[in-house]
DNA sequence: TGACATATGCAACTAAGTTGCGTATGATAG
DNA sequence: CTATCATACGCAACTTAGTTGCATATGTCA
């Protein structure tokens, strides 16, 4: 999503343009990995507040995916077309991204064919060693 | 594990059987699903510190593992043979487990092969609506 | 059964995330 | 261009999961 797309969605959704809410967008977007509401409150200098207001805006109008690496902080980055997972060093802790969604959507379908489970999402991400670490 | 390997376990670890560890064992045995630290602290009336040092212990020797439902509370389950994953309804919370091993593996070898990166551990949890719930 | 290392409890702490409320400001109408 | 006002922001205080240091209690083994 473009600056001036933002600005239009902001606008459908009659929410404020704000120097908070594009600095947010601009970081998540920017960031090579998701990235921690800490971290984002230090680099843009604005109240932890409207960094996690902000972000929950951004999630509940899907501009924004939530990611769980395990270690009880929450990380966001920019929804992708084509949902993906992430392959996370324990060493350096260094994130890359990976995807193969046709084996899981085929699992899904059986998941909710054999136990009659409608899976809305799902949540995968990998723990090892890096090239560099191994 | 049984009550008897568990008393052997600890004994070939040099660690104490107490009173607290065998409540924690039983508890996490008998949970039909991931339990946290919260509810064992309420179900057996043990010191927090307590409760999550010995699940530490525990976790660290493989007689559990834990579990993450991305809402930033960990939750233990005893160590399968096979591991497995979860259907987690986003409704009434109930908890089931599924199994498909194969083709994660599968996928692991993938990854290694073509990031470079030796994979030890994953995780893979499901949400979505329960029989009861769609 | 006594000695002692280890386990436990307590209180205080850390860190992520939330809430209430008063103030500031972006968008819109005039 | 400016005034208005709902909405966004900042602040301080709170909540909750998990951790740490230390004094006391207790399992284990001689």
């Amino acid at each position: 999503m473009k600056s001036i797309e933002f600005v239009n969605e902001m606008k459908r959704l009659k929410k404020r343009v704000t120097p908070a809410r594009t600095k947010i967008f601009k970081i998540v977007h920017s960031a090579k990995s998701p990235i921690s509401a800490d971290k984002l409150v230090k680099e843009i200098g604005v109240n932890k507040t409207t960094i996690y207001r902000d972000l929950d805006l951004f999630l509940k109008n899907g501009f924004i995916d939530d990611v769980d690496f395990g270690d009880g902080i929450k990380r966001y980055e920019v929804k992708e077309e084509s949902h993906h997972h992430h392959l996370v060093c324990m060493q350096c802790k260094n994130v890359q991204d990976i995807s193969f969604e046709e084996n899981l959507k085929i699992e899904e379908q059986k998941i909710a064919r054999n136990n009659n489970f409608k899976v809305i999402k799902h949540n995968l991400e990998f723990f090892g060693y890096c090239q560099n670490c191994i």
